[in-house]
DNA sequence: AATGTTTATCGTAATATTGCAATATTGAAA
DNA sequence: TTTCAATATTGCAATATTACGATAAACATT
């Protein structure tokens, strides 16, 4: 097998596991590191900036697009990447209700 | 290839990325979302809440464990799993500081 | 001791991810 | 238009993940 049952799990779940997912990689951490540090969407840079090779790095971003939180813009022949404000303030929000529901929790085993 | 050049990310990417890897399937958030709703450490019934066989199961569960985020107590012939508090706190605050990065960016080219 | 229950581990198949060289594409500059 | 620079895409190899049947291990019960 190795194919994700994402059927058999709620909408919530799956789209938990996505954003994680994206996440999940220090090469994509980096990225969005980086896009949060120039406090401007500088582009080809991210390459100079990881320890990886041109391809591998589009494929990263790609990603992250793909998943919705950053964009690209094409300006002359660069294309300029960000992340998307809004998109970030929602997994924001996503990751914060996740973590906060162990208030509700009272006894434990372990 | 395949294999993650995590020796050239830093320590705190590379931990980013671990624990956004463990949530990066809807099988383990499930897991985690149930664990935070039973209020209690209750054991196998995860086997019968999801819609994946035992082994299956037992494997995720030892990712999570892996990862840090769940800790398993020998209960007579049953083991009874729950989530560790401290680290739940601690990734809460990582992902917080991560997501809130966002404020200090000014400008934007898309 | 024999049996049943619960969970872990092993082995294996299917699929996904990571990484990069080679190449294509697109727009700028000469 | 030829050339250069920046990105994307393709193709492929190496590795990782997901899933589960079969089986083992640990303990409780009979």
């Amino acid at each position: 097998m190795g194919a994700t049952k994402s059927d058999h799990f709620t909408q919530k779940q799956n789209d938990i596991a996505a954003i994680a997912k994206a996440l999940a990689h220090p090469a994509r951490v980096a990225i969005l590191e980086y896009l949060l540090k120039v406090d401007a969407c500088i582009c080809g840079d991210i390459v100079n900036e990881l320890p990886l090779a041109q391809p591998t790095v589009s494929q990263h971003l790609k990603e992250l697009k793909t998943a919705g939180i950053i964009s690209g813009n094409i300006e002359g022949n660069a294309i300029c990447y960000c992340i998307d404000e809004k998109v970030w303030e929602k997994n924001r929000k996503i990751f914060e209700t996740l973590f906060e529901r162990i208030n509700k929790k009272k006894t434990n085993c372990c």
